[in-house]
DNA sequence: GTTGTAGTTGCAAATATTTGCAACAAGGAG
DNA sequence: CTCCTTGTTGCAAATATTTGCAACTACAAC
């Protein structure tokens, strides 16, 4: 189990909250998913191993892990996905007009951090962003377009 | 009317869709409330000017604007927040401890556009992002806490 | 092992957000 | 100005998310 390696039931218990079966089995849902799990992917997972728990569970869990920061949340267009944090820091460019991913390790924002720190005084917090924009092939097909049509 | 001078009008009609009483009366209401806009903020305002409008048709017409990206739209602190494009493109830093607010210009994020596009050949959309992270205050005080409080 | 305290859960009711659909109306064509 | 076509709206019903509360249970103390 993945999430054992971090210690997330010590970390639970650390802050004076408790490690209940339910936030056991919902934190083996996320990482079977492993990847971006959305609040419906989440509980139908939760529900195979055990129906009794309910909808609402799931959701006060996730606030919760998002609040004890043992997982991160993010807005993907539109839609609110989760993932395991502890799993390198890591960061997403999703193109908006094919949906592709790319994925960013944390060095790639190391810049970034530094500059709001030495600039603002500002320690940024960058677990997983989400960038959107354009990737190498659209942005090309784009230009091609636009070289097709010289219009205006 | 701040929003006439950047064409909203037809930016609209240009792609085929119409210009409402509905959207324009919404659109006032964004420019009104000028800074960041919850959709209930939104709504009262409208209500206000025109209370026949219907919540439907703000959600609707909201998103339809983001899609046309006459409104950017972001997530701070889990509620999700509008506010009227064209104002410069601009970023915020939160902090997650007092929940103080600095802005950032385009030109903060410059580099890392820069980067993206060198590295990766992503053209990357930085209209309205939300970074957080400890303001220097919060910094300083949890910085002295822990040297009061050395223990492990 | 038993007991007590306080964090948690399931359920159901409250809110928030989205969607289907028939009536309506913006804006181009005549 | 009137008539169409098709995007839009209001309404109500469907979904999604949050919340109040009584019953439950993890786990520390004994």
């Amino acid at each position: 189990m993945s999430h054992n390696e971090i210690g997330f039931d010590q970390r639970i218990r650390e802050q004076g909250y408790r490690l209940t079966p339910q936030r056991q089995i919902i934190m083996d849902a996320l990482c079977a998913i492993g990847d971006h799990a959305s609040v419906n992917d989440v509980y139908e997972q939760v529900q195979r191993l055990s129906p009794a728990i309910d909808r609402a569970t799931v959701y006060r869990t996730l606030h919760f892990f998002r609040e004890l920061q043992l997982v991160v949340a993010s807005e993907i267009d539109g839609d609110t996905v989760y993932e395991v944090a502890g799993h390198a820091a890591h960061h997403h460019l999703i193109c908006s007009r094919c949906g592709c991913e790319q994925t960013l390790g944390e060095r790639d924002l190391e810049d970034l951090r530094r500059y709001l720190d030495q600039t603002y005084g500002f320690s940024a917090v960058l677990e997983h962003l989400v960038i959107p924009g354009l990737c190498r092939q659209c942005r090309e097909q784009q230009d091609a377009a636009g070289r097709t049509v010289p219009g205006a």
